[in-house]
DNA sequence: CACTCGTCGGTAATCGATTGCCGAGACGTG
DNA sequence: CACGTCTCGGCAATCGATTACCGACGAGTG
């Protein structure tokens, strides 16, 4: 196409015939114009087609209209659900929800961190990809812009935080699967993330303390593939009849996978339970037992947060229990 | 956090005891430095933690170094998958790829397409919400800015397009079908979507063509809702022992769920097709036969095409068959 | 009528960087 | 030594908007 050069404010006023000022008020609203001039000034900007440059604008008002959104993936589908309520929440005040894919990578969300603080939004929401070693990258933003941590965080960082109650998730595994299931007879294992989330690491710690601190537990990564594989451990080394107890529903959706592929029954020889309960997983077959996290309501809340602009403050959600085909109802 | 106003390249040139020209040439490698001053330059910088405002740069260049894309929902693993290979693609030269959802609403998309030209991307990457309502907004965009369309596209724009031959894909579908399927005694059914996007509208035409124009047709939406919903119409209307094709692999999903559900066998029963090939459901059990399609050659394509400054031109890529269990192997 | 006050257009400074141009000094050559 | 050439620092213009301030004008008041 032809990326002409498109109309300034200048060449709009200069068209009206008026300063620049006027037609900065009249598009504004920023003060009264007089209707006239006004009308002249409508009717130029209509005909030369004019838009407004943001970027302008972003450097004479220090701000942007812009949130920033850093997600470490954008493949899992829970980080997308994240970003998909977020811009829908921030759509109504106006604001444009950004998002950008770190890729898994701690240089790149660095780069993605930077970029955004470069470009004057008015409020940073990030996922870390790391617990200890995106510390330097959260601290960076938050001494630029107000900051939010969204369901991981990097402890001892002064930025706000939205997520879930983790261990109300475990708590709630747990008062399932002790209802409904003979935990004597049927062993529980835990297979999990060690990628060094807060999230993976928070699962783990509740998984412990409302089971047993011994509960035998398998650490990968938060992936379809890395529950296929891990079901294929369990199976190899004889953990028949168990309940399989994940850190995410795509881990969870990889280990019933596995286990029908091989000729088990779900719920019959094992059950297995998943974590976040967004996405096309709940109409998987068969459907999955999970912990549902309340995304509209994290969003809402983060959305709130950037309004307001109070201290930093964290605040933890509680999700509720979904209980579906991956083990025996009540 | 306190967000301090952070240092700005004249704070660097005072404290360096240089101008902002020296300072913007060293830290640019615009031009070549002294080596002294460089390091009194640097270390002023580093000192007081300057990072350089892309705004004001951005401002001065009209460039950006960014890339938008605009896509019609995040939580399609289709779309998520096509944004996190693009953002993988343009992170090694340096460029950011921002992704906005238009949450399926044309003023959205609209509002979505201005911001990123206000923000002075080098290129914008759309994915239009509707094949005919989204004409406008894809003009507007191509009127300031190289544009690219990605997976749809509006006719008679003069943008250019990227996407996958669903001619060649429904081809695929056909052969495979044909040649393990005897097709006069198991019915051939079509479930698709018809909102109004070009990928629907092609594959549509293309089931048409090399199946039957009389193919036995159920039009929705692409969500495996809308899968469920066709998959208990077919059960009524006693389409038993179809084939059934469909338009994404979110509704084959759909599909293949509830009729397991119903106490249906696949592929005993039924076979279903899915097409688009990314995403968890490759690893859903049973796994989805599908038609596949070449995301990361699409976004190295999209990468040639932005940084190649030639006119608009389109690309179709060829998609390939995959063989699950959905339907019978060779 | 003189004076005050409010309304509204225009002038010019400003946001933060990049860059064309000028000129000072170093260096090479005949 | 004179002169051309090259290197590199600094001045100031520039990108496109917003906005503090000034001043002209009209209305209201005693």
């Amino acid at each position: 196409m032809a990326p002409s050069r498109s109309a300034t404010m200048a060449d709009v006023a200069r068209l009206a015939g008026v300063s620049v000022a006027t037609v900065s008020r009249t598009l504004s609203g920023t003060r009264a114009v007089d209707p006239a001039m006004q009308a002249r000034v409508t009717d130029a900007a209509a005909q030369l087609n004019y838009q407004v440059n943001l970027v302008g604008r972003a450097l004479r008002q220090t701000r942007s209209s812009t949130v920033g959104l850093v997600v470490p993936d954008l493949e899992n589908p829970y980080f997308s659900a994240l970003a998909q309520q977020l811009s829908r929440v921030f759509s109504d005040p106006g604001i444009d929800l950004l998002v950008f894919s770190a890729d898994g990578s701690l240089e790149t969300e660095a780069r993605g961190v930077n970029s955004f603080l470069g470009r004057q939004v008015d409020a940073l929401v990030m996922i870390p990809v790391h617990e200890q070693l995106s510390e330097a990258t959260v601290k960076a933003a938050a001494a630029a812009v107000h900051t939010i941590q969204l369901d991981r965080h990097v402890p001892g960082t002064a930025a706000s935080y939205v997520g879930v109650s983790n261990r109300e998730g475990m708590r709630l595994v747990h008062e399932h699967v002790t209802s409904c299931i003979d935990v004597d007879t049927h062993p529980v294992v835990y297979v999990g993330a060690a990628q060094g989330s807060s999230s993976a690491h928070e699962r783990l710690d509740s998984m412990r303390r409302w089971f047993s601190p011994e509960v035998p537990t398998l650490l990968g990564d938060f992936s379809a593939a890395w529950g296929r594989e891990a079901a294929a451990r369990l199976l190899g080394e004889g953990w028949s009849g168990a309940t399989i107890v994940t850190a995410a529903d795509v881990v969870a959706v990889g280990v019933v996978s596995h286990l029908l592929h091989q000729g088990c029954s779900v719920p019959g020889d094992f059950r297995v339970i998943g974590f976040d309960g967004v996405g096309a997983a709940a109409f998987a077959y068969p459907t999955l037992t999970t912990v549902r996290q309340p995304v509209e309501q994290m969003a809402r809340s983060i959305r709130a947060l950037v309004e307001s602009d109070d201290e930093p403050s964290s605040r933890w959600f509680d999700p509720e229990m979904v209980i579906g085909e991956t083990s025996p109802g009540d």
